[in-house]
RNA sequence: UGGGGAGUAGCCAAGUGGUAAGGCAGCGGACUUUGGAUCCGCCAUGCGCAGGUUCGAAUCCUGCCUCCCCAGCCA
């Protein structure tokens, strides 16, 4: 809209938060001139498994601030190691960096610059500053030292230049066995940085890689990949983890031996969230141990089981936003990412009817044969999103939860004698309970006030509950699947003596079937998202069939009710 | 006990010598045809600890404590 663009920026004069530490270096960048008001980031992941939430912090900041500064930002593949790399990661890490929003400026992969790579090799074995080791990996590690020890030169240290030069065309040419040699940077094998005793360039891997096939058998580390991948790009601010912070100087110490285009890397405090593990190792024991359904199971914090559960890209980058960027490590509470889910769909999200734990209800002054509509808003907080029918006859469900035969205090939904609200409709009110044989109840016998159409009482009287319900004979029926946190402690890791999957909360999933629905539902597609009202935000499942509806639960509404329960309760 | 980082409320997090922002959570209350949403109020005499400098310190200095990362031919 015309209007928007104005508003917004001088929404922005008065509203922008505090600019974060990073934002801070970038400002002083181009006060000084240093990469000439340039601003070129990078999102560079290895395709060794699916996104996480943690990724999505590094994706909103490196294309928040290319975005904010009138930058670029690359996707980049750091795909040095083909023995962990697969397309299927390749493919999924596209797609979840869309779904969040962004799009990338060149999509490139560290194995573009193989070529490069190697002749830079080859020039700093020419300037005796690379080596080939023939020492084993066993032996490479003693001769590393330990932390308070210096390690001591390999005595294949002082090869000349012309040995180098050959061994490692060899090392190319598939002359060697894995492991039986390396090449290293010659640089101080007594640094106290152990990053700088002399790290490894190139190791052997007859392994064909999903992008070079067998053109190599040798594959450049991480290490002596990632910066000059970034300078290639010509990056500017290469941001990055903080456990690669101490790597730094060796980045500065490889791009300075070769002269060429220096970004600066600046770290940050990576994000975590209460009760869930986001780290690769133990997210891939989860799906391949079949502790959760795949990579897409809605209860795994992988982009692909958010997408899945329900949560929304921008939900997502809110939490982003909201949690901050600094450098110590902190837990970030779920219940901050809840609020995030929430507050967004309750904007977005077109309200429903469905009645999880159905409970027949017969309206005994209600006419048998007779059906009537109400006319609702699809979605209270946006009235733009239009209105929808609700059928109402005779029969109705209503939730379980929603009737007790001997209501505590401060219960204020059906009880005997008592009179409520159902949305929408009319004022109902308890006369008979009827139980089965084991005297559970299954039928609540209701009177209705006519005079209530709507929902409200022209005698102006009210009531303390209003519930939400289903004409029995215009209900469809749905699967809806419960998720709860996937662990019962908020930091399944913190025990040392634990496996962390020793806190696997079992109740993570529950699945109802049976459900009562609306019938506007009938036609609800896959990835979309509803509300139920009172109960929570719910997605429709891809296990859907035409006949059958499964829905995922995204999270719950808050529900001072059942605090109120917790608390007096447990 | 080598090197690199970090300590501000239950959880994030501003603060850059002038007297502790904001958010989440929590607790009160208002309003409500979702016990939702919304609105209002409360919530650090205190900034890891101890000294020091200063009229004045979370910010500067000194010493100490705690936590995280690094000894892959992983990233």
């Amino acid at each position: 809209m015309a209007t928007e663009a104005p508003n917004t920026a001088a929404e922005n004069e008065s509203n922008t938060p505090r600019k974060d530490f990073i934002r801070e270096i970038i400002d002083e960048h181009n006060r000084t001139g240093r990469f000439g008001g340039r601003v070129y980031t990078r999102f560079p992941p290895e395709p060794n498994g699916y996104l996480h939430i943690g990724h999505a912090k590094s994706i909103w900041l490196n294309f928040s601030i290319a975005d904010e500064y009138g930058g670029k930002t690359n996707l980049r593949f750091d795909d040095t190691n083909p023995t962990k790399e697969e397309q299927e990661y390749i493919d999924s890490i596209q797609e979840d960096v869309r779904w969040l929003g962004y799009e990338w400026e060149e999509l490139r992969y560290a194995s573009d610059y193989f070529d490069q790579l190697y002749e830079w090799a080859v020039q700093l074995i020419r300037d005796g500053k690379a080596y080939v080791d023939h020492l084993s990996a066993d032996e490479i590690r003693e001769y590393r030292g330990t932390l308070t020890e210096p390690g001591k030169n390999s005595p294949y240290r002082d090869r000349s230049v012309e040995e180098n030069l050959d061994l490692f065309e060899r090392m190319r040419k598939g002359e060697f066995a894995e492991g039986e040699c390396v090449l290293r940077a010659k640089i101080d094998m007594a640094s106290p940085n152990i990053n700088l005793r002399d790290p490894v360039m190139y190791r052997i891997l007859h392994t064909s890689h999903p992008r070079t096939g067998d053109e190599w058998c040798i594959y450049p580390t991480y290490d002596w990949a990632h910066g000059q991948s970034d300078s290639i790009e010509g990056i500017t601010h290469s941001i990055c983890t903080l456990e690669f912070e101490d790597h730094r100087p060796l980045y500065d110490w490889f791009i300075d031996q070769l002269g060429i285009h220096h970004p600066q890397q600046i770290e940050f405090a990576r994000l975590n969230l209460s009760y869930t593990v986001l780290s690769k190792r133990r997210l891939i024991r989860l799906v391949q141990e079949g502790h959760v359904n795949g990579w897409d199971d809605p209860r795994m914090p992988t982009i692909s089981g958010l997408r899945r559960r329900g949560v929304t890209p921008k939900a997502i980058r809110d939490l982003c936003e909201m949690t901050g960027v600094s450098k110590s490590n902190s837990v970030v509470d779920i219940q901050m990412f809840e609020y995030c889910v929430r507050q967004d769909l309750n904007k977005v999200a077109p309200r429903a009817m469905a009645v999880l734990r159905p409970l027949r209800v017969v309206i005994t002054n209600y006419p048998e044969d007779q059906t009537e509509e109400f006319e609702v808003l699809v979605n209270p907080e946006d009235p733009s999103a239009g209105t929808r029918l609700l059928p109402f006859s005779r029969v109705l469900y209503i939730e379980q939860d929603d009737f007790m035969e001997d209501p505590p205090p401060k219960y204020y939904r059906l009880a005997p004698g008592r009179e409520v609200r159902l949305r929408a409709a009319y004022f109902i009110k308890c006369e008979e309970v009827i139980k089965d044989e084991a005297g559970n109840v299954v039928e609540l016998r209701c009177t209705y006030d006519p005079a209530t159409r709507g929902g409200d009482a022209p005698d102006g009287r009210k009531v303390k509950a209003t519930l939400h319900w289903v004409s029995e004979q215009h209900a469809i029926e749905a699967e809806v699947r419960l998720y709860d946190r996937l662990f019962t402690v908020e930091d399944p890791t913190s025990d040392p003596d634990k496996d962390f999957l020793e806190f696997l909360n079992p109740k993570s999933l529950e699945v109802l079937t049976g459900c009562k629905l609306e019938r506007n539902l009938a036609n609800a597609k896959p990835g979309e998202r509803y509300q139920f009202e009172r109960i929570g935000y719910f997605a429709v499942d891809p296990d859907s069939t035409d006949g059958k509806l499964v829905f995922n639960r995204t999270v719950t509404l808050r529900d001072e009710w059942a605090k109120l329960q917790q608390k007096s309760g447990r």
